[in-house]
RNA sequence: GGGCCGUUAGCUCAGUUGGCAGAGCACCUGCCUUUUAAGCAGGGUGUCGCGCGUUCGAGUCGCGCACGGCUCACCA
């Protein structure tokens, strides 16, 4: 078997022997968690893309079938009401209760986490992730969890052992695995198990707690711990679910490392062995920061996808995910520049190599990475769009064909290139744009420009290009100088391309108009 | 205090199994008799954070240390 040496080839030799045992009838399961409290993120989508990457070479060296679950923590309680929703007041009723259980602020689904779980499965869809949700409220009431809440009831001593340490002095004496839903008043937060009972897998409780100001209702009951009545709390409900799925990998985030140990220990009392874990760094802002899920510190999915190809991104995750990477739009364009080199590089490389190759990874165990032979990168396109000061992306294909002949040969490449770096040129160069109002002597200069180049009949770029010199050179104006003019006035900047390369592809007509147009414009603005 | 990551050119960072220290940007010089050029050609004396070790050979491997950052030490 060839020896891969890319991190997802790494992660899947490890989970190879961690298989080894498990059932070769039933696919070997992945999982990654959300908590649908907050909208999908970066984080989210890194979570997944890498998740999926160790699977498929997990698929490639193993020969065997697998299952990404992406689970959504929808028992869990409103702990506090996040500052970037709608409808706060209403939400703040809720506070306690399990996340399924409350109404969506939207207005639109059938509560707060239908609301996230809607939004993360159509953040996942929109970028083709192959992968099975899960609704933790659903698989509790369908009784998934039955047996392994049964055997958590029986070795709740056990299990207390191990987390009760790892809680605040005030915690520890009333802390109990299991959290009972109140059927009274609904919250999950203000409840505490005074007895239970293994034989039966029932357990009583009292609704006498508090949670952010929310006191609990004071009623008392005793209850089945199935099916949704009882959820388990945090490291308890992790492992929990690792046993009933039988997760054989899960990825998660530095700060989960301590929670994954426990976690670990608790499904080793029940009688199963963890998941292999691979932990990744987070995202960092562009001061260094940590991006937060609440805060729209730092760069969306979103904006990283509208405003640059989304194979660029994927090859940003790609690369060294156990290195905290600072994430802002600087470091975009690099991304795309050495994600088409990888295009390039790609067709070049031995079948044994390949595989090694972000390329592959992120082109699904290599299957249609494109080819890519032309020069043009994204900063290219960039300086170009700037220079040219245009929103037509014809016009900006035509150059580039120009500039590299060989960029006909992928135009889908091209054009996705050219359409992102407009949005971009659209968004954040246009509106910084300041068109100079030229000076009287200025304007006359420029609209005998303009007169010329109406008057010139011929095809030649260098003729075109002559025309602005010799303008120059009448008026005693250095060369430079009237160039600048030109950008200033017409373009609204101070550097631009060629004149007659530029005014041959634009069209004369249209770099009159310019002109006309710029120098009509009164001083004095009436 | 536990854990994780980092420290390489002015800046941002690559450096794959140990084998002559790299890229982009920035900056400088020159060129096309015709730009302040999406142009071309040049331009790097770097304590690879420090020390010790392994090795014929260490940016790379091991141990120790320093500095910076994040994370957990509430809760899920």
């Amino acid at each position: 078997m060839p020896n891969y040496r890319s991190w997802p080839f790494a992660e899947a030799d490890k989970l190879i022997r961690r298989a080894q045992d498990l059932d070769p009838a039933k696919p070997v399961r992945f999982q990654t968690g959300f908590g649908p409290s907050g909208l999908p993120h970066i984080g989210t989508f890194a979570e997944v893309a890498r998740t999926t990457w160790v699977r498929h070479a997990f698929e490639t060296l193993a020969q065997r079938p697998t299952q990404l679950i992406a689970f959504s923590d929808d028992m869990d309680g409103l702990r506090k009401v996040p500052l970037n929703v709608p409808n706060r007041e209403m939400l703040a009723e809720h506070i306690g209760k399990p996340l399924c259980h409350i109404p969506d602020p939207f207005g639109c689904c059938a509560s707060y986490s239908a609301h996230m779980n809607a939004k993360l499965i159509e953040f996942l869809n929109t970028y083709g992730f192959d992968f099975t949700f899960q609704s933790s409220q659903e698989a509790y009431a369908r009784g998934d969890f039955n047996e392994g809440l049964s055997i958590l009831l029986a070795k709740a001593e056990q299990v207390r052992a191990l987390i009760v340490p790892t809680l605040s002095e005030e915690n520890q004496e009333d802390w109990f695995p299991f959290f009972p839903i109140c059927e009274n008043c609904g919250r999950v937060y203000t409840t505490r198990v005074t007895e239970y009972h293994p034989e039966d897998n029932t357990l009583e409780y009292a609704c006498d707690g508090e949670v952010h100001g929310v006191m609990g209702c004071g009623h008392q009951a005793r209850t089945s711990i199935f099916n949704g009545k009882v959820k388990v709390g945090w490291k308890v409900d992790w492992a929990l679910r690792w046993y009933t799925y039988d997760i054989a990998y899960e990825m998660y985030g530095k700060d989960l490392i301590e929670s994954a140990r426990l976690s670990s220990r608790i499904i080793g009392v029940m009688g199963k062995r963890p998941p292999i874990g691979m932990v990744y760094e987070m995202f960092l802002d562009q001061e260094g920061r940590k991006i937060s899920k609440s805060v729209g510190k730092g760069l969306t999915v979103d904006a990283w996808t509208t405003y640059a190809p989304i194979e660029s991104l994927l090859y940003y995750l790609m690369q060294s995910p156990t290195k905290a990477k600072r994430l802002y739009w600087e470091i975009v364009p690099k991304c795309v520049d050495d994600y088409l080199g990888e295009l390039r590089r790609y067709p070049a490389l031995d079948p044994e190599q390949a595989p090694d190759s972000p390329a592959w990874h992120i082109y699904n165990r290599g299957q249609g990475v494109p080819a890519y032979g032309a020069g043009i990168d994204y900063t290219t396109v960039n300086n170009l769009l700037s220079a040219l000061a245009t929103d037509s992306a014809d016009l900006v294909i035509e150059y580039l064909e120009r500039y590299d002949p060989k960029a006909a040969g992928y135009p889908e490449i091209i054009r996705d290139l050219v359409d992102k770096a407009l949005n971009y040129y659209r968004d954040f160069i246009l509106p910084t744009k300041t068109y100079r109002k030229p000076a009287e002597e200025e304007r006359r200069w420029l609209l005998d420009l303009r007169d010329r180049v109406i008057e010139y009949d011929g095809q030649s770029e260098d003729e075109l290009q002559a025309i602005p010199f010799d303008i120059a050179r009448e008026n005693d104006v250095p060369a430079a100088d009237f160039f600048r003019l030109f950008y200033e006035v017409v373009l609204g900047q101070d550097r631009g391309p060629r004149f007659g390369a530029f005014t041959m592809l634009v069209g004369k007509d249209k770099v009159a108009d310019l002109i006309a147009q710029r120098c009509q414009e009164e001083p004095s603005g009436s």
